[in-house]
DNA sequence: CGGAAGATCCACT
DNA sequence: GTGGATCTTCCGA
C-alpha cells in the first residue's frame, strides 16, 4: 500500500509498475493461511505458457487450517494427494474435483504444517483472448464468465494436476506483487461448499474484495470485517 | 475391491 | 432453484 519506495526521480506509475511484478518472497507463503488469505488478494498470478503471458488479479481466496480444519483435505493426515500441502510453503496444490474441475491452492505455513489457501476468484489483467478461449467464452466476457469460480480459473490458465507441487516463485506460475487489496475493502464470510464439515463450515475463512464484479456466486454473506 | 462423496459448473425449468 | 456430469481419492471390508 503505501510502502512505495522514496527513491527521487522515478515517477509513481514505473514505480507502481515495476513493483506490481515483483515476485512474492518465501518468507511471504510461510504464514498461517487464515494471515496469508487476505494478503493474497490484488495480487497478479502469472502463467508464463509457449509465446504468450497470462495475468490474473486474484479478488477471491479461502484459507484451509490443516490439521485443526475439518474441512481441509489435510485434516486426516498426509496422503499421496494432498502431500504438496505438508511441503514448502510458496508452493502450488492442484486437485481435481468432482471429477472435472481442476483447483488451485497456495501452500501456507511452516514445512510440515499443512496450510493452504484456495484460489477461487479473479480478474483479468493479461491475456484475455487466451484464457476466453480456453474457458469457451464469448467476448466480451460478462463478469466472472472466466475466472469467476475455483474450476474456471484453473481452467483459462490450462492448469492440471501437472502442475501440483511447483514453485510459486520460480516456476511457469507464479505470484507477484500485482495491487494488494486496502484492508478495507475487504469482506469475509463462510466459506463456499464445505457443509459436510461441521461447526468448521461456518467458519469465515473466505475472503474478498468488497463487491467485485469477478467475485463468485454467494456474495449474500459476505460483510466487512473492519 | 467396492462404494460413497466431493473446496464445482452448466443447462434447464 | 435443481439436478446431472464425471472420475479420483480414500476408507472399510
Amino acid at each position: 500500500m503505501s510502502n512505495r519506495s522514496p527513491a527521487a526521480g522515478i515517477d509513481d506509475e514505473s514505480c507502481a509498475a515495476g513493483d506490481a511484478w515483483r515476485p512474492l518472497p518465501r518468507s511471504f507463503f510461510a504464514r498461517s493461511a487464515e494471515v496469508l488469505a487476505p494478503e493474497l488478494l490484488g495480487r497478479w498470478l502469472v502463467r508464463e505458457l509457449p509465446g504468450e503471458r497470462l495475468v490474473l488479479r486474484l479478488v477471491e481466496v479461502e484459507a484451509y487450517l490443516g490439521r485443526d480444519d475439518p474441512a481441509s483435505h489435510a485434516f486426516r493426515g498426509e496422503t499421496p494427494r494432498n502431500r504438496t500441502m505438508f511441503g514448502e510453503p510458496g508452493h502450488l496444490y492442484v486437485y481435481l474435483i468432482y471429477g472435472l474441475h481442476h483447483c488451485l491452492n497456495v501452500v501456507a505455513g511452516a514445512l510440515g504444517v499443512p496450510h493452504a489457501v484456495l484460489l477461487r476468484a479473479a480478474e483479468v489483467v493479461e491475456g484475455e483472448e487466451s484464457m476466453a478461449l480456453r474457458r469457451g467464452v464469448e467476448l466480451p466476457a460478462k463478469p466472472g464468465s472466466i475466472a469467476g469460480g475455483p474450476g474456471r480459473l484453473g481452467r483459462a490458465l490450462g492448469v492440471d494436476r501437472g502442475l501440483d507441487g511447483t514453485c510459486l516463485l520460480t516456476g511457469s506460475l507464479r505470484l507477484s506483487n500485482g495491487q494488494p487489496a486496502p484492508a478495507a475493502e475487504i469482506a469475509r464470510g463462510p466459506r463456499v461448499g464445505v457443509d459436510y464439515a461441521g461447526d468448521a463450515a461456518g467458519w469465515p475463512l473466505r475472503f474478498a474484495i468488497d463487491g467485485h464484479p469477478d467475485v463468485s456466486g454467494r456474495r449474500r454473506s459476505l460483510v466487512r470485517s473492519g
